[in-house]
DNA sequence: ATTGCAAACCTGTACGACAGGTTAGGGATA
DNA sequence: TATCCCTAACCTGTCGTACAGGTTTGCAAT
């Protein structure tokens, strides 16, 4: 690691050696989730910088959630929260930098692993609540909003059960994505049939993940795509 | 919209609001890539904050990558940059909250998919250039470091040449591990037959996205990154 | 019309101040 | 002695001001 801040790195502004020292910090002192760092007027005399500069590069890394502010108490190590990338994938969706079926081949992608290694991998209380939010699905057939909010979360389920946080990681961060394009996709559902299949998918899928089946739930997880793609296809979306 | 903040939203602190304020300036005023933010004053006196907030908010959308700083010009809207994400995982792998494993499941998936993507997608020029890169590595095969250098180009223009920045995004991502991890895979291939297997897997595969065969692209992937993970946990990696 | 320079503007950093939340220690009490 | 509460010390959040550079703009001289 080259990261040790000699003079020449100073081009990129003490915030950013600041950072780095920080980050170093923890890895040197192996801190994890939880653990405090030190205090923003110790680090700026342990670094000779201002308070302003470590405040700087304290929010830099909080806005990455490596880290955790709150007023009063100390830094401390955050966990890996899988909120983290959505506001990059928002921004670039929101700058035309990214399209909608780019997002949906992405998560096609990761979920139909994820469904994989769900079934291998999920605990019983897991199943149990991957089957909850497809039935709840089912129940809110009125109130699409409610619905959606059971897709969202059933999916991320699924991805967490699959026991590697890097996924839980990936599909957050399509979740702000989702929450501005579901609607739009189970309008296009014009079909009361198309709908209900829908429905039936997600059960299927849980049912599927329930019964530690993996090449079933990712084949369900793939038409789920396929078709949730042609919806939107169908609605316009670019 | 001058979004004035009604007190419900202050818990989250002054600077949450003013990046609410400044991205959604982004998205009103449907800003790009390269477009320019109003000045730290401006948004400093139309939020009726100090400027000290603007510039928090400024950096946390910086750290993110949403917008880029530069000292005397204006702040930018940022173009979306693979590098976004590598901090995230770096520090998820640092605190042991991910493992190296995990890392290579993920980067299996998503680059299976990515050599078929390429397959289809590449332009003639990246056909070229992965497989210059493709050569360099038997080239440097004396100098590991320059070798892995060449790796992690070839995996991220692949994914470049597939034509969804979010792929690119994902495996810049991994980056940064793949750079503390590469040089045990490589040395954990004793025998010289191994290591001039794995060269041949990478002209192979180049050689298949070059040809336009997804399917011969996303076999060979997958082959790579079964070997490479054999290499990891032959080293004793967890 | 072109060029060049100076003023206006902008960001990066530092310092000081104070409000309000948090923590730790010490003293009073039972 | 053990417990409880309160205060003092500490910490973060925000504000204001100041000034050193880097950048842009517009005017002025050619």
């Amino acid at each position: 690691m080259s990261t040790l801040q000699s003079k020449e790195k100073a081009s990129a502004g003490r915030v950013s050696e600041t950072v780095s020292a920080i980050t170093a910090h923890i890895r040197n002192e192996e801190l994890g989730p939880g653990d405090k760092l030190p205090s923003e007027a110790l680090f700026s005399k342990e670094l000779n910088v201002s308070r302003t500069v470590v405040r700087e590069a304290y929010r830099s890394l909080a806005a990455l959630h490596l880290i955790e502010l709150n007023t009063g108490k100390r830094a401390t190590v955050a966990q890996l929260d899988y909120a983290s990338m959505s506001p990059l994938i928002e921004h670039g969706v929101h700058t035309e930098q990214i399209s909608i079926q780019q997002v949906y081949d992405v998560r096609r992608t990761i979920e139909v692993r994820t469904a994989a290694l769900a079934s291998l991998r999920r605990t019983d209380e897991q199943a149990r609540v991957i089957l909850e939010h497809a039935v709840a699905m089912e129940d809110c057939f009125d109130t699409p909003e409610q619905m959606m909010e059971h897709d969202i979360a059933f999916h991320l389920e699924i991805a967490k059960a699959a026991k590697n946080p890097i996924y839980a990681l990936i599909v957050g961060a399509f979740e702000g994505v989702t929450r501005q394009t579901w609607p739009t996709g189970w309008r296009s559902r014009t079909d009361i049939n198309e709908q209900k299949k829908m429905l039936q998918i997600h059960r299927d899928l849980a049912n599927a993940i329930a019964a530690g089946d993996p090449t079933k739930a990712s084949d369900l997880m793939a038409l789920h795509f396929d078709e949730s793609v042609r919806a939107l296809i169908a609605a316009g979306i670019s």
